[in-house]
DNA sequence: GCCGTTTTCGGCCCGACTGTTTTCAGTCG
């Protein structure tokens, strides 16, 4: 079994803890034992066929068993007593924002509450506002939080959809009949944010395409079964569709079910323009299909050039590609410097050589390290006096590599007035300052908008991390006018970063052409706690492809003097 | 449940914020 499964386990025993137990420390044992495992640089089969499970930090007598239990035989005693012991509509409710687990338990204890829906129904009743502990505003505060939920449901971030979508299409693949699959729909095209996977596929046999889907081992149940479209449910609770088309019609399948909608109303209007039709078997002229060699044909029979799946959201793509104005976007081979990275030193899982050495294995040059700064105590933030132990570590480090660089930064807090989170002095002693808000997220747009742009005064700031603060799913953007941001990173020449972390993938891909509009770099950041977290990159790539970036818009493309050169402009002018 | 030790218990990240209280509990980051 994977860490990443085990790990999966350990946090939902720490979920459950959280209800059903008295000590608010045990789950949050098991939640350290989790990321502990997320963080293991190597195998879990080998430290545990070596018996070293026991000597990682975090994981004690106790979990080792528990983790032993969960590898060898899939799953765990206590996992299944807590799953019993607990009805699963209370873990739903947790997740609602403003309740937590004694809330929960208060309300399940007074009023028998177990299930969202029925919570919903006690607070309209008013039913709520009466327990102790809670009053009217507390009752709003959770009617709301079930209205966010509602509104996020059965949506799903990228991560939680594309590892699957990938392994559909692998599955698919090996289906002897297929001749091509791919991924279609918003998945291709990008999107930070999914309400399905589309496939779509070619074969003489859709028939026995649809059957072999369905024995994907991730379906869970059917929701429509034909010869051209299957729809199903996976186990998360994604719904999937599966188109299935002949050779011929397989490229003009496979632009339709990529859309957009809006990019392909535009596109068959353009088709209409030269007296051609497009739909999703293929593209007339008159009564005769033209014959297609790649989705690529299409484009160019339309005299649009290529425009990659990122762009098409019927902004402006086809006007651009008419004009033969398209950008050359990004590739994930640009990026060579892995920028914004925490280790051990603040809540990062891995250490610094961990780090570093995970860096070098991926191919990249440089490695930006940047741990919180001493404002975030919750996130181990470094005092000035560790921040000077962490550069003698980094220089030595440093003095024993070749071809390859660690730049000293920190992720330093915008402090509520604007200000950053060390004295000047200490500012000076790094190489680059990434500097993000991370507390007094309620302050209203004017505030907080003077507030950022004043930290981007400070000629030490070079990087502006997630400027908005989102949470894909889970939380909005504070209040902010990003306009009024970009402008003055475009001015002040501060990078404005892609956070490629698939919990916030911000800056919005939307803002793209405003920033670039404005001279505004961007900085493709993984925002890693943990090796495995530096792939994240990928999907920032993504998202910078769809915000239109060229690799000359993105500084961490540079190369190690260039990028040194680039980070030390605003200090030296 | 983990960990360190002036070891076998008593801490555990800690401060802001909110709403409910009337001095504090719960949640969040």
């Amino acid at each position: 079994m994977l860490k990443v499964q085990v790990a999966a386990q350990l946090e939902e025993i720490a979920d459950l803890l959280e209800i059903q137990s008295e000590n608010p420390f045990q789950p949050r044992a098991f939640r350290n034992a989790a990321r502990a495992l997320e963080g293991l640089a190597e195998d879990l089969e080998d430290v545990l066929a070596e018996g070293r499970l026991r000597g990682i930090p975090a994981i004690g007598d106790s979990i080792a068993n528990e983790i032993s239990e969960l590898v060898t035989t899939g799953g765990s005693k206590r996992l299944r007593e807590l799953r019993a012991s607990v009805p699963p509509g209370i873990l739903e409710m947790l997740r609602v924002p403003g309740l937590g687990p004694k809330k929960a338990r208060a309300l399940q204890k007074e009023l028998r509450i177990e299930s969202l829906e029925a919570l919903k129904k006690a607070c309209e009743s008013g039913a709520v506002a009466q327990v102790k502990g809670f009053g009217e505003k507390t009752q709003q505060k959770i009617l709301d939080g079930i209205e966010y939920l509602s509104s996020v449901a059965g949506r799903f971030r990228v991560d939680q959809a594309l590892p699957r979508a990938l392994a559909l299409l692998d599955h698919l693949r090996q289906c002897p009949g297929v001749t091509r699959a791919e991924l279609a729909g918003s998945l291709r095209r990008g999107k930070e944010i999914v309400k399905d996977i589309d496939l779509v596929a070619a074969s003489a046999d859709p028939v026995a395409v649809m059957d072999h889907f369905l024995r994907s081992p991730d379906v869970a149940g059917v929701v429509a079964k034909g010869e051209t479209k299957t729809s199903v449910r996976l186990s998360n609770g994604l719904a999937a569709d599966l188109r299935v088309v002949s050779r011929i019609e397989f490229p003009a399948a496979l632009q339709y079910f990529t859309g957009s909608k809006e990019h392909n109303t535009q596109l068959r209007g353009i088709a209409k323009e030269l007296g051609l039709k497009l739909n999703e078997y293929a593209l007339f002229r008159g009564e005769v299909a033209l014959p297609l060699r790649d989705e690529a044909s299409i484009y160019e029979i339309l005299g649009l050039g290529f425009i990659e799946p990122e762009l098409r959201e019927g902004l402006d793509e086809i006007r651009l590609g008419a004009e033969g104005r398209l950008p050359t976007l990004l590739e994930r081979s640009d990026i060579v410097g892995m920028i914004h990275v925490h280790t051990d030193w603040s809540d990062g899982a891995a250490t610094l050589e961990e780090m570093v050495e995970a860096a070098r294995e991926r191919g990249y040059r440089y490695i930006g390290i940047t741990d919180h700064s001493q404002s975030a105590s919750y996130a181990g933030g470094l005092t000035p006096e560790r921040v000077r132990k962490q550069h003698a570590e980094i220089d030595r480090l440093n003095s024993k590599l070749a071809g390859f660089r660690i730049f000293k930064g920190i992720e330093s807090d915008i402090l509520a007035d604007g200000s950053l989170d060390y004295e000047d002095d200490m500012l000076d002693l790094f190489d680059f300052v990434v500097a993000s808000v991370h507390s007094s997220f309620k302050m209203p747009q004017e505030a907080m908008t003077a507030r950022v742009i004043r930290a981007l005064q400070d000629p030490r700031t070079t990087i502006l991390g997630h400027p908005t603060g989102r949470l894909l799913l889970s939380r909005d953007a504070y209040a902010i006018d990003m306009g009024q941001v970009l402008k003055a990173a475009g001015e002040l020449g501060v990078a404005v970063e892609i956070n490629a972390s698939p919990y916030r993938l911000d800056l919005d891909w939307r803002l793209g052409p405003r920033a670039m509009e404005l001279g505004v770099k961007t900085s493709i950041n993984p925002d890693a706690h943990s090796t495995d977290g530096m792939d994240d990159v990928i999907h920032g790539v993504k998202i910078a492809r769809k915000a239109g970036f060229s690799r000359e818009d993105v500084v961490n493309t540079l190369g190690i003097e260039a990028f040194a050169k680039w980070i030390a402009r605003r200090k030296s002018g």
